[in-house]
DNA sequence: GTCTATACACCGATAGAC
DNA sequence: GTCTATCGGTGTATAGAC
């Protein structure tokens, strides 16, 4: 018996592939909770297995390997902080360029805190065996810092940031970060990327000592004080002190 | 037959101790070794009972339990840690608190770059099933960042530096890093272990970007972008920009 | 303090029946 | 696309002889 008339071609592809979808799915949300629970490494196909109640074989028809699944895991860790990042910058005044800028800082915080694994995943020590194919992640992390970079960018050209605050030395040698912002909106000038990886880097060392708890015993208030390193290094971007003022999205 | 007397009592305890200290050592560095080869979780006893060439039971002897040793190669590497950032302070003028900031800043990551392993053990995605005794990891990490508060409180002290560019919000509660920066010559000034704890998260940052890898796809010329950080950083915390000069030790 | 032997658990991946 | 069965490994930890 042949099946019956495909509905909706197009949007609903398949009975069939609706239904490998949703398994595919499936795995990857256990896979993600299992990466939480037990660490980087602590991820296995046996135990995904068990939990979906089929026998360990049966993955493989859903992924070559285990890389796969992990690389996977990656790509949309990446999509998931960009889509965070993004809306929290659609969430101000297209006009307000230094409020973009640290609605942006704080939804880094946020998905960090939410999304333990995946931070682990993207920022953490690298897995065991596993290197991350460079084509695969490189597009979607370039994405996210994108988000950031396209933000200032923006400040930049509006006179909302004066980028000769920071100390960029004339010697810096381009690399693939330039393109990969330009891509996503933010002119390909090493002087600004360079700023913005700085930021970008000074926002992750602190999520990492707050996540990862090589501080949090010796610290408290930890919020409080992720709103003054903000402010911190958005002074070091030439944004105005003004701007640092309480009512702003997403601090607290 | 007794043994022969025992030759300077105090210093050099007894020969049998001598070498279980030298045992230990060895499962110390192999363990090491392993961590940096395999990540995470790739601590096996079995395979440094196998690159000794005993028995994987014989390890039993020296540490009860694989957590135990690990425990202990974080306590070493925070210290190794704080050597290295005294020791770089300690090549600087007395008086030359800026150079003396900016030295500690670069030896924070030579030592990130020459030990990797140790770098993730302390500061990476938390191991699997462990979780280190705060009691004596506390006090090694407060060591480590000590040194940095130290520098940075003396150059306070001497008007090198102005903490009044930070933006430290006044309602920021103290909690225990305040009586740890104490313990190693830093007033326990709320505001200044702020400043510090930023600016010390940022470092962070950028070397997690850097030997983590999440980054490295994007970006070369790493010196020289770490440079341009760590001066960012030393402005944000009101040291003066004529320091940001060439002839820094470390930088390159 | 080291050894052998062992209990008991885990894993990724594949072969082949259905 | 799922199953059973299995191969060939990994590991921690303990017991008991020497």
């Amino acid at each position: 018996m042949t099946p019956p008339a495909q509905a909706a071609v197009s949007p609903a592809p398949t009975r069939r592939a609706r239904q490998r979808a949703a398994t595919t799915g499936e795995i990857k949300a256990l896979a993600r909770r299992q990466l939480a629970d037990h660490g980087p490494g602590g991820l296995s196909l046996r135990a995904i297995a068990r939990e979906m109640g089929t026998a360990p074989s049966a993955l493989y028809r859903y992924f070559p390997s285990q890389s796969d699944l992990v690389t996977e895991l990656c790509v949309e860790a990446y999509g998931s902080l960009a889509d965070s990042l993004a809306a929290a910058r659609d969430a101000q005044l297209p006009g307000d360029h230094a409020r973009q800028w640290l609605a942006v800082c704080h939804a880094y915080r946020h998905w960090s805190l939410e999304h333990p694994a995946d931070f682990a995943l993207i920022f953490g020590t690298p897995l065991p065996g596993y290197h991350a194919p460079p084509e695969a992640t490189a597009a979607a992390a370039g994405r996210a810092i994108g988000v950031a970079a396209g933000v200032y960018a923006a400040a930049v050209a509006a006179g909302a940031a004066d980028p000769g605050r920071a100390q960029v030395p004339a010697s810096l040698k381009p690399g693939a970060l330039w393109g990969a912002l330009a891509d996503h909106g933010a002119p390909a000038e090493p002087a600004l990327a360079a700023i913005v990886l700085s930021a970008w880097a000074s926002l992750l060392g602190y999520l990492v000592t707050e996540i990862f708890g090589s501080l949090t015993a010796l610290i408290s208030d930890t919020g409080t004080l992720y709103q003054a390193h903000v402010r911190t290094v958005a002074l070091g971007m030439g944004f105005q002190p003004v701007l640092a003022g309480p009512s702003v999205p997403g601090e607290g």
